[in-house]
DNA sequence: AAACAACTTTGTAATGGTTACAATGTTGGA
DNA sequence: TCCAACATTGTAACCATTACAAAGTTGTTT
């Protein structure tokens, strides 16, 4: 992914540029790591000394907002953003804590803009939770 | 619901009774409203005027630990409650933020307890949000 | 180029939900 | 009754997020 294209993809979402926002939204279209702010935030201050936290936090907003990335609220101490704004489910590891993608089921997905009981649907979220395959390994080796 | 039946239900999954988780579990089995702590702290201390903002959080974890209630994430800012533990899916209405049951996709159901992409999968959950049947009619009316 | 307005970023302070902790109260068995 | 284990309470601490005002940046007008 090279900066051009991700200028590109902020004006295909009607989002002005500017350095903080290229490298942030940069950061989300490279890394499927489903980041904190303050992930976002180390790994980006290092190169851009001067970043607030804060402009994180605004300008993750201003995305979710404009559609260019999801808000996943599936851990419920930290929220976590992702830049594949596809329809997908996520499976959180209670163990280490990563996030993995998951496919999201056609059924569910279908139900998009579409009412169900009365209510119109504008936003679908399917998740899971359990032992990740990695700490499932190593529970394993540790018994050895 | 009476007392006895929550009595029951609290030994049934093994907790401990005491006024206090009594009152909660009760309030949580009569109400279907997905309350968050503060919701439940303000509607038992008027008759329990004792009672604990510290003691419904402990209880509540209490709860969800022993699997006689469930804790829903779906709202970013504020956790809530659910005393409904079957397998069911939720609807968030971003107009006035209530939450309502909805059921679950069989297929999503079903994944409970197997392996998905080497992953175990030992909790389920599937978000809806948008706009509900209420705000939508209130919408209509205020426009006439 | 200077002036200016609109927008963006920054650092700090405030907010608010949640947790830690120590003191107090309660319960049930020896 | 005594005692130990457990439960509840109130306060303080924690920490993710938001509010806010000052400083910086950009692009436009003259
Ligand atoms: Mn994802
Ligand atoms: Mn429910
Ligand atoms: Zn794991
Ligand atoms: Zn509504």
């Amino acid at each position: 992914m090279k900066v051009k294209d991700t200028l590109t993809y902020l004006k295909a979402h009607d989002i002005k540029p500017s350095a903080q926002r290229l490298a942030i939204m940069n950061y989300l279209l490279t890394h499927s790591n489903h980041p904190t702010v303050e992930v976002i935030y180390q790994a980006l201050s290092t190169k851009m000394p001067t970043l607030s936290r804060t402009t994180v936090y605004n300008t993750l907003k201003l995305f979710v907002g404009h559609g260019a990335s999801l808000s996943l609220t599936i851990d419920d101490q930290q929220q976590s953003f992702d830049g594949d704004t596809s329809l997908h489910a996520h499976f959180l590891c209670t163990r280490c804590g990563k996030i993995y993608d998951l496919p999201m089921d056609d059924s569910f997905k279908n139900q998009l803009g579409k009412t169900v009981e009365g209510h119109i649907v504008t936003e679908l979220h399917q998740y899971y939770k359990g032992v990740c395959a990695t700490c499932i390994k190593n529970e394993i080796k540790s018994l050895k």
